[in-house]
DNA sequence: AGGTGTGAACACTTTCACAGCA
DNA sequence: TGCTGTGAAAGTGTTCACACCT
């Protein structure tokens, strides 16, 4: 395999717009974009522990990812050192490692609410289930949609979300809901106790300091491309 | 207005450097989160339009996008002056600036590769298709998919992509496919000449400078809120 | 050599604060 | 008075460059 001088394309990529105020409240070492790097770091070790790779370099990670060594170095600098001068990262080590710092080292019990197309497609997903993020109930408005099956779970009435916090103990909720009902539905996610919100409606949502938002809006990545393209390219 | 430039599509090609930052080839006025912004900005004004609101200050439009005035004013202001001191923005007249700006007054051709769950999902999506975006085709490399209706469209073989491309004019391509089959794919869209890819694959894709490229990554959209929770969550 | 860890330089974004106009 | 538009300041995130280890 080739490797050597390989350089890394500029790419224009941004995954999904966050909120991205003052954390929560204790103060941040590591900035959000940083996070989902270490996300992307850990799928590339993974990668490369599949194919049997003892150590890698920040810099042959790091093109794997599209960014620089020196930012991945960075990044994990912030942890601790996990590499070897010399050498680079024990691919076999660093993967636990990560796992931790992400919090995946534990599993996590998720609500889906919403069992229209995007919660059909989420349900099972199956990065969300090999990473300790278990669905443990979805919900709908819809009383059509109650009571029918969606992959092994059975959909239950909305209005059951607040008994299922209790129960189940959630963790987070992920919201693919419409966008009317949306900021509704996470003001009673957050009365529950919900610390942790994924929202794939297309609006803002508004949530206390102390939960935490991520918001996936596919429209606004479309847009944000046709911004793009519409500006160096053809002309009208 | 189509040349179809030769690209060579290379296992491991080595697309130019040029360390500049982003940006296709000229400079950009305008960072990609402010471009983001707009496409709120735009729903918010959408949704004041439709409660009768006439004109709109900053601060309010940006309380309804979670920013702050300021911010707002500033992305507008560099695209011109909008607003009325004194009073605010007028709302109707803003929207199609906005809509122009984001390249949204014209529409847009888009083939969805990936007939999956999540590609069900988007081929639907009434926000992509109330913005100009056209679903023109679905591609799918499953033979029992192939030929099945999706939407208002039949799923046709995968290896049409190049044929489509040229057929239908395509400005841009979804991908919704397994993350092992989505670098060959853009690949391939790219060699048909196609400038704007929005992948949903859990990978990061490499593609020329001339190509932007957008990644909506809800694996890590959840581990990164995973890591926030378990930070100031629970120690351990 | 080869490659990490990191302070310092740099670039980019956001916020501040206020002049200036309706 | 109320609110925009914008230079200047502050704040963040990324890249450089090199000391240092193996």
């Amino acid at each position: 395999m080739h490797r050597g001088w390989a350089i890394f394309v500029n790419l224009f990529t941004i995954s999904a717009i966050s909120r991205r105020p003052a954390s929560s409240q204790s103060m941040r070492k590591i900035s959000d974009p940083a996070a989902r790097r270490l996300s992307l770091y850990l799928r590339a070790l993974e990668a490369l522990e599949a194919s049997g790779e003892a150590t890698a370099s920040s810099r042959q990670l790091a093109e794997m990812c599209g960014i620089t060594g020196a930012q991945l170095r960075k990044d994990l600098s912030l942890f601790g050192s996990f590499g070897k001068r010399g050498l680079g990262y024990p691919v076999s080590e660093l993967i636990p490692r990560i796992r931790g710092i992400l919090g995946l080292s534990r599993s996590w019990r998720v609500a889906l609410v919403g069992a229209g197309r995007i919660g059909s497609a989420l349900v099972d997903y199956p990065d969300f289930r090999d990473r300790g993020f278990h669905i443990v109930a979805v919900l709908d408005a819809d009383p059509r949609k109650v009571g029918r099956p969606l992959g092994s779970l059975t959909v239950r009435d909305v209005s059951e979300l607040e008994a299922v916090a209790r129960e189940e103990g959630l963790d987070m909720v992920i919201l693919a809901v419409p966008a009317a009902e949306s900021q509704a539905l996470a003001d009673r996610a957050v009365a529950a106790g919900i610390r942790g919100i994924l929202n794939f409606a297309p609006t803002r949502l508004r949530v206390p300091p102390h939960v935490t938002l991520n918001e996936v809006n596919m429209g606004v990545e479309l847009e944000a491309l046709a911004f793009v393209l519409a500006e160096d390219g053809s002309p009208e």
